[in-house]
RNA sequence: GGGCGGUUAGCUCAGCUGGUAGAGCAUCUCGUUUACACCGAGAGGGUCAGCGGUUCGAACCCGUUACCGCCCACCA
């Protein structure tokens, strides 16, 4: 038509496709050049805040960054245009392990032989640095390209100097009340990166091991003769299945390496097998024999009579089990590897250490004032071998002594006994080496006491899980909370604020100068050389982010505590229970006096996998770029695809189909309001008052939107992030554009210039909420299309984003109104699935006549016969009172419509179609017949569930007698 | 060994407080009706894992069984 010359289109007609690629950068550079990220600081407005969970400053954007953020930018933009005054806090984690590894990865492939060790620490940590500045946070400019929309002007690093201040704060006050503290502890050491870790970086694997079983000898009696006892094995039912003289004491392990190691040998007190030797000592069977340890056999609770021979070696510097039962019953810890995990060379020689220890276990009540740690019991031949060739030699030596326990093979022979077995190893999470139980100094966190008001405020409900199950886990995990170990062997960190004075005394200072004092001015101070876990700064992310200790600073009084931590389940240990703890502990203080928890809700949300139900990683090659779908599908298709996957459940398994689906949304979207604009249904002036409408598709179509709007709303609200979007899509897709859109057609072309207006305002007034409604979820496009359609009517009042979220009245919603526009919605689905049942050709336009119509139904026929007609391809719309020959019919609630198309179906379909019809709604009759006419059903369920089957019965009745008498037509045209 | 969760259409999953089973994709049929083929119209497809119980009424609540996940845990 002429009408886009008419309306000086096309130069600002919108392309028949949105091009992310070349919007979305141009876009996301207006929002922020335009400061439209950061708080309002309207004192007003309710503040809100959200702290993003730090990426390391070494990621890349991935998948799981992806939903994280989006969710988060949800939210945040939700509430913004909610006229909250927002703020949410980005930042980027040091994350010590994984920056250390980078750059000495690329210290090593940079070839110039340098190295963490050959650089120094001081000079490696600047290289880290530079490397950060350099190199570090790319994953910011990746959440741009998403549309994140944080407040990039306060971007924090845990290492930054105020933040390092916080943390050197926080560990001063905690160490001073007894809460940080520096202990020899059997710790979980990782041999990769030589340091300690906590428990949770270890991963527990069940991998394929072996038991071997070895003969401790008894030692001899004072008189030189040999000591014997008579073995008795019983089973169940007491019977004697074996019963032999012995001088020995059969031990079953999976580490003999660490046999080396071993201080007693333990029973359980009630296994008659052992009684009479307990007391006595046995023999460690490897080592140069003239130097061989005697060992006690002592009882305790922890061995199982019922695995193995019921007899465990204790070995309590390299497993946790024996570390407890060593440190009940005071038997000495000899350590036996060094930090590489590789068995000693360092302490004193093998047969003096030996004499030492054989000496404390005769006399074991000396080794709590004696420092064993130079007592170093592996063998010269054993020196210097790694675990695993240590133990393949214990193994060969004590089998080539003939100390096996033996078995006869299938094949007859005698062979030592290995058992196959699975067991649970421990490997280092970063690094994926098998973790060694290692003795050494480590600093503490005592969790268990910080972890009473991170309990308790999750139980009074000062801060809520959501969905709330996840309490359970974080319960559990609380209630059997273990020491947790801070300290690090590492470069790349906070360097502990201890210093040591050269009688080894400890000062605890937040800098040197008060260390100093604290030591007095002739002390020479030593620093701590260790650095601290990352999870420690990042425990105190909610408010070290927002100016604290600094107790006056706008941000922290403003903003602590957050309305929301969005995370997933796997850091509720990890990050957090630890935020909760030192939030409690630390943060700004309410009304009580009490220190505030960091955040009202924790919305912890799936885990993204592939579409197998596979973790994504890169070794597996399965993982799926967000960047890559960016550039694909533009940033809103993943943003929604993300929003409608994240239903409340464990993950979210991502198949690229779903985001192709979501942009194909946004292009629908793109072309409904290309259709708008050309029929300058744009940008209208002003408000819309839904009074003022006396069009019913457009008194229908506000009505409708305020629901749409108050189900995103509310879902929103209730972290509801999948519902949010279904109604949104829905209502875009499925009645915005499918009915309303179709529905005004005739309007738009008529030569009712009142009604037209009127259209044109509340179409181009609907679609700015769509945009609205949209835009938390899809902010490129909405913000694109808000500003392109007013290239041509007034200018808009600044960004889509800035603008206030819809809220609405009663007064949207017009009951008739949309009872009218479902009946012509109905009518008009009726009449096209009869055709299209029927064959009657997609082109083709026949007649039609509405029987049995009440005045109120004719009148919705002739107030909308033209729409009708078009969209149900009829060539006329007739009220009749008898049914017109040639009719196939359907009913339409009261009435009926008929179809003049006999002559161009297949008569005996028809009457298929209706016979089918006429079987389901007899079923349907017969068992609401029979739930009415159950008593307890009429006395027992609501009235109005009661009053609504009725209804439905009463008009499945009239329903089926029009049915049966257009079946009856059908049968008279035959 | 403890804890959590899953089993609903061919596939991936929704289904909030029990009241006529839904979506997307896929499939089939039709369609060049001037916003959109990244589209439109229509259709088919489900004993809601099994069994038992509570209830007038169960995908939903309770019990139990069977598979399948995940987390935690010290069986040498």
């Amino acid at each position: 038509m002429a009408r886009s010359l008419f309306y000086g289109y096309p130069p600002a007609m919108l392309d028949p496709r949105f091009d992310p690629a070349e919007a979305e950068p141009r876009i996301y550079q207006r929002w922020e050049a335009a400061g439209c990220f950061k708080p309002s600081m309207d004192t007003a407005a309710e503040p809100y805040c959200i702290v993003i969970p730090p990426p390391n400053v070494t990621g890349v954007l991935h998948m799981g960054h992806a939903l994280n953020h989006t969710l988060q930018d949800v939210l945040i933009r939700f509430e913004r245009m909610r006229g909250k005054n927002v703020l949410w806090q980005p930042g980027t984690d040091h994350a010590g392990i994984a920056t250390q590894m980078v750059v000495e990865r690329q210290l090593a492939e940079a070839g110039k032989g340098e190295s963490r060790a050959s650089l120094g620490r001081e000079e490696f940590v600047k290289r880290v640095w530079a490397w950060k500045e350099q190199s570090g946070g790319q994953i910011v400019g990746q959440d741009k390209r998403l549309g994140i929309s944080a407040d990039w002007s306060r971007e924090r690093f845990t290492m930054d100097d105020g933040l390092s201040a916080a943390v050197r704060k926080v560990f001063v006050e905690l160490y001073n009340e007894g809460l940080i503290y520096r202990d020899k502890r059997l710790v979980n050491w990782d041999p990769k990166f030589e340091t300690a870790i906590s428990d949770l970086e270890v991963e527990n694997i069940e991998t394929p091991g072996r038991m071997w079983h070895f003969k401790y000898p008894l030692a001899p009696k004072e008189n030189g003769e040999p000591e014997t006892y008579t073995y008795v094995e019983k089973d169940e039912d007491g019977q004697i299945i074996l019963e032999e003289e012995r001088d020995y004491i059969s031990i079953a392990t999976t580490r003999p390496e660490t046999m080396l190691g071993d201080g007693a040998v333990a029973v359980h007190p009630d296994d008659e097998r052992y009684k009479p030797i307990v007391g006595k000592l046995c023999e460690i069977p490897v080592g140069p024999k003239e130097s061989r340890r005697w060992i006690p056999i002592i009882t305790d609770e922890y061995p199982d009579p019922d695995f193995g021979s019921g007899a465990v070696k204790i070995t309590g510097a390299h497993d946790f089990n024996d570390y407890q039962v060593a440190r009940r019953n005071n038997i000495p810890l000899y350590n036996l590897m060094d930090s590489k995990a590789r068995m000693r060379s360092d302490g004193r020689a093998y047969a003096e250490s030996a004499r030492v220890a054989a000496d404390l276990a005769k006399h074991p009540e000396r080794s709590s004032d004696m420092d064993v740690s130079e007592v170093n019991l592996v063998p010269d031949a054993y020196r210097g071998l790694d675990r695993e060739e240590a133990r393949q030699k214990v193994i060969d030596d004590i089998t080539a002594e003939g100390l096996a326990v033996m078995v006869t093979s299938d094949d007859g022979e005698r062979v030592p006994l290995v058992e196959d077995k699975p067991i649970m190893q421990p490997f280092g999470d970063r690094s994926g080496v098998v973790i060694e139980p290692l003795l050494t100094d480590q600093w503490f966190v005592n969790a268990a006491e910080l972890s009473k008001e991170a309990r308790a405020a999750i139980e009074d409900g000062r801060t809520e899980f959501r969905p709330e199950n996840w309490s359970k886990t974080y319960f559990n995990w609380l209630d059997n909370i273990e020491p947790w170990c801070i300290s690090r062997q590492l470069c790349w960190g906070h360097r502990i604020p201890a210093w040591y004075d050269d009688k080894g005394q400890i000062f605890v200072a937040e800098d040197e100068e008060s260390a100093q004092k604290l030591a007095g001015a002739g002390a020479v101070l030593q620093r701590d050389e260790d650095v601290l876990d990352t999870w420690f700064s990042s425990a105190l992310w909610p408010f070290s982010t927002l100016g604290w200790p600094d107790e006056t600073d706008e941000h922290l009084k403003t903003f602590y505590p957050g309305a929301v931590l969005v995370t997933a389940f796997d850091i509720i240990f990890f990050w957090v229970a630890r935020m909760m703890m030192m939030g409690l502990k630390f943060g700004p203080k309410g009304e009580d006096g009490k220190p505030m928890v960091p955040f009202k809700h924790v919305y912890i949300h799936a885990l993204v996998l592939d579409e197998k139900g596979q973790k994504m990683s890169k070794s597996k090659g399965n993982a799926m770029d967000p960047l890559d779908l960016v550039d694909e599908y533009g940033a809103d298709a993943l943003r929604f695809t993300m929003a409608a996957m994240a239903a409340m459940g464990r993950n979210i398994r991502l198949s690229k189909q779903r985001v192709e689906g979501y942009r194909n949304f946004s292009t629908k979207l793109w072309n409904a309001a290309r259709f708008c604009q050309m029929n300058e249904c744009q940008n209208w002036d002003g408000d819309l008052d839904p009074q003022s409408l006396s069009q019913p598709v457009n008194r229908w179509i506000v009505g409708a939107l305020a629901t749409a709007v108050t189900e995103t709303t509310e879902a929103l609200e209730a972290y509801r992030f999948n519902d949010a979007a279904g109604a949104a899509y829905k209502f875009v897709w499925n009645v915005f554009c499918d009915w309303y859109l179709e529905l005004i057609k005739p309007l738009l072309n008529g030569g009712d210039e009142a009604a037209k207006a009127e259209t044109r305002r509340t179409a181009a007034w609907t679609l700015d909420q769509v945009f609205k409604l949209l835009h938390p979820f899809m902010p490129f496009v909405t913000e694109e299309l808000w500003d392109k359609l007013s290239e041509h009517g007034p200018a808009r009042d600044g960004f889509l984003m800035l603008q206030p979220w819809p809220t609405f009245g009663d007064s949207a919603h017009d009951p008739a109104a949309k009872e009218e526009m479902e009946w012509v919605i109905d009518a008009i689905s009726e009449i096209r699935s009869v055709r299209a049942d029927l064959g009657v050709n997609a082109g083709a336009k026949v007649p039609m006549a509405l029987v049995n119509a009440d005045k109120t139904i004719a009148a919705r026929l002739e107030a909308h016969r033209e729409v009708i007609e078009r969209m149900a391809r009829l060539d006329s719309a007739l009220i009749e009172t008898e049914m017109p020959d040639g009719a196939i019919s359907t009913v339409l609630g009261s009435s009926t419509l008929a179809l003049r198309i006999a002559d161009l179906i297949d008569v005996t379909e028809a009457k298929a179609r209706l016979d089918k019809d006429l079987k389901s709604l007899d079923k349907e009759l017969s068992g609401l017949a029979k739930k009415l006419a159950n008593e307890n059903f009429v006395a027992k369920a609501p009235a109005e569930v009661v009053e609504e089957n009725r209804e439905r019965l009463s008009a499945g009745k009239a329903r089926l007698a029009k049915l049966k008498s257009a079946r009856e037509g059908l049968d008279r045209l035959s």
